[in-house]
DNA sequence: GAACAACAGGAGCAGGTGCTCCGCTTGATG
DNA sequence: CATCAAGCGGAGCACCTGCTCCTGTTGTTC
């Protein structure tokens, strides 16, 4: 590397090159510790296995939750494009829907931060959210089209059943490791259009306070 | 209440009568505060609740661990004891099932420290789990016996499958009220026997599907 | 190589929480 | 009513954890 690269990166991130290094580790093992004991770890365990002191950590992330956000992000938005990309893929609609739920529960079986976050508010941040909305959207249309769909299932209903399932991921990783297969088994039986019977209507009360999630059409288009 | 019953009250706990109301009182506050909460919560908050100083509290319960466990066990008994009744009174083997799912999470949709316990462990104490387990069987038996339940679920998918649902009703209590009622009614009819595919085996393909999820450090490449 | 700004590091601070200690109070007893 | 052990209360201790401060160091520039 010559030194008008070394002055370009630095110059690049506004970073000097040591500091460069030294975000890089500390995402690398923010990410690793995060998945492994979840959000809730102590920073100076993260600072110790990214070898770095705390006031360097902090000068990179003013906070633990914006570190927990950065990295969170990276894990989501890489997951999500690689879900969106098989989606497309997969030419067969209601393939395209079992695939993402293996997709997402495969992703997050060893991660306990991303299945914290995204079980509780549907990912890190307000635009994964967002973008992983769109997905499903897009996944539960083509399965409509082809009427392969149980009737009214809704966005919302296969948002929160995934989030509900990596739960028991997560739980039931250690113990019994693989059965969560047959519980999404179960969950894609009853989600096909086999099944004739209505659901029942969400609470009355629940679609009045439906805030911020804009609905479907308008994401598409953004 | 003569001074002979007083002695009798006295001598039956061996404790005073004014420890006795206190004990009481440290029992309900914490039922209702942990149901609140969550098991996180400060132990100070269910000494002020209960009208009581941290000394009593600790002189009753010698952990806050040991009060949560007391509490649980009171609040998980009295449930299972209930779904018990109800499951034995249902004639019908499947409204039996699906009268066990609706009342455990309609019971747990207000109390966070018993759905916390319920969905990670199975409940607070080995004891209730085994009792938890049996009643499940007791209802799964009937539902093979009437031909209605899908082959091969075991009690360990439908024990699993309450614990799952049981964290949706919480993580979408406030957001969604009344979802999970949809999720459960999914679930329950990929449970039928209308669903006639083999559900995968539980130890089966689970290492060999995982795809392999990029570290964080090759995210932040650029 | 010299000068300097940016950076590293870890001891220490602040706030929160489980739990204890000990002087004061009260119910049970004769 | 007097006695006193059982019981009570809450200030305080110990530990954990997010975060900061300040001194010494290092990368960058000329």
């Amino acid at each position: 590397m010559t030194l008008a690269d070394h002055a370009t990166a630095a110059t690049r991130s506004g970073r000097r090159a040591d500091a460069e290094r030294n975000r890089a580790a500390i995402i690398a093992a923010a990410g690793e510790v995060f998945a492994e004991c979840g959000g809730g770890v102590d920073v100076r365990e993260i600072a110790r296995r990214s070898g770095v002191g705390m006031g360097t950590l902090y000068r990179h992330f003013p906070t633990k939750d914006e570190l927990l956000a950065t990295v969170l992000e990276l894990q989501f938005n890489a997951w999500l494009t690689d879900a969106h990309q098989q989606a497309v893929a997969t030419e067969d609609p209601w393939q395209a829907l079992v695939g993402f739920f293996e997709q997402l529960l495969d992703n997050q079986a060893d991660n306990r931060a991303v299945v914290e976050s995204y079980a509780t508010t549907g990912g890190p941040s307000e635009s994964c959210v967002q973008r992983c909305y769109s997905l499903i959207d897009q996944v539960r249309t083509r399965c409509v089209d082809a009427g392969v769909l149980r009737t009214g299932v809704t966005t919302e209903d296969l948002f929160l059943l995934s989030g509900s399932l990596s739960q028991a991921v997560l739980t039931t990783a250690d113990s019994h490791p693989g059965t969560w297969r047959r519980l999404l088994r179960i969950s894609l039986d009853g989600l096909s259009s086999r099944n004739t019977e209505p659901l029942p209507e969400p609470d009355s009360a629940a679609t009045d306070r439906a805030l911020p999630r804009p609905a479907p059409s308008e994401m598409i288009a953004g």
